[in-house]
DNA sequence: GTCTATATCCAGATAGAC
DNA sequence: GTCTATCTGGATATAGAC
């Protein structure tokens, strides 16, 4: 017997339903950032899900109340992380940008990011973790295969059009796209795992590997 | 008692242990070998002795009359890694080469290696393990610790060098060598982890990226 | 040196009270 | 929703026979 409440047409228990599903994702929002936060450093494995309960500040059971298992867990998180990833490097593709200029744009960009998103190197290192490891179950294995080649692909179109305009540096595009990735991964990787003192690159080092140098002025 | 052998002044007892002590450093080899694949596709903690000791062919139990524990195979793999590793980039550094050229060599000679020689690779891959996990034993991550610098303050040098000449690209010679090791890392743990069908960078395009335009000609 | 069998421990997951 | 207590499986490391 649902009660419609006259001023807002919703019903009282509806509201409260809703509320608890707010509240529910709340605490799944928590769990999961302790989780990327032991995950990244840790790994799969090496990661209890007692670590992760006492991060949160709750008893190591109640974890099954919102998760099924701890692979669960790291699954939802590898699978955000790539999807986030390949959406950003999409919508850089779609930008009303000359190629070299994507390029330049990403690059400050992702240094800014490493240099002021501690979440962001995690995810980073997330990623690096779940991608080097043929130790998972299989069902996150496929979404990593699915998923993790989308940001080398698309860098390497960017490339490709740029080269064709003459504002990228020469050779392979898709070894370009490598090296770039494998950069901006490893400054992320690296920041993340040095307490502080870092001194990462100016975007001027990078933007120099793969734009032309009369390409390169500020703007 | 010991009996001297009139041939060879070599007591009997001497040469069996002396075999002995062969055979059981072969057989050390082995686990080593072994290990090292493991190890470098899964890490530490997703890494079974079993598997180890299945890979070798001999009883999960036999591992312990050849290794304490575990993390020890770990611990010395790790250790012999990071050294082998420091070693060539010290030798590296005392080439009677003009600081480009090192840095040409270099490039050239890891190419090489990644492109060939899959032990080099899950070499990479086990530092790479061990250096971004926090969850390592103590005495591992001292050793960690101490030595994974080495190489991106040995090339920092000949980077800085380099600039002095005129011959190496402009930037923080530190944040330089951080995109170089980072790179060539990232390429490696690439290629491990990749089946095949792998388009490696030729060396051209890495030393574009870190040796001026007008010294880059073949030599 | 090598194996099989086992003691021991630890962590994932569940049950059940509140 | 939250906790404590517990079941259960699996892996390290050891013991002991051959």
């Amino acid at each position: 017997m649902k009660v419609q409440s006259k001023k807002d047409g919703v019903s009282s228990v509806a509201r409260s339903q809703e509320q608890n599903e707010k509240m529910r994702l709340e605490r799944k929002e928590q769990i999961m950032a302790a989780a990327l936060r032991e995950f990244s450093a840790k790994g799969l494995y090496a990661t209890k899900i007692k670590d992760i309960a006492e991060y949160v500040g709750m008893a190591q059971g109640l974890i099954y109340h919102y998760f099924k298992s701890k692979e669960d867990i790291f699954t939802e998180l590898v699978t955000d992380a790539l999807d986030k990833m390949n959406d950003a490097v999409i919508e850089l593709g779609k930008m009303p940008l000359p190629p070299h200029e994507k390029i330049k744009a990403a690059i400050k960009q992702l240094l800014y990011t490493i240099e002021t998103s501690e979440r962001f190197n995690q995810t980073c290192c997330l990623i690096n973790q779940a991608a080097n490891s043929t130790a998972l179950p299989a069902n996150i294995k496929e979404v990593i295969d699915q998923k993790r080649d989308v940001p080398y692909r698309e860098l390497a179109k960017i490339i490709a059009a740029g080269q064709q305009e003459g504002t990228v540096v020469a050779g392979d595009p898709q070894a370009l796209a490598l090296v770039f990735w494998t950069s901006i991964n490893g400054l992320a990787i690296y920041k993340a795992t040095r307490q502080n003192n870092v001194t990462l690159p100016d975007a001027g080092i990078l933007i120099n590997m793969f734009v032309k140098e009369q390409n390169n002025g500020k703007n």
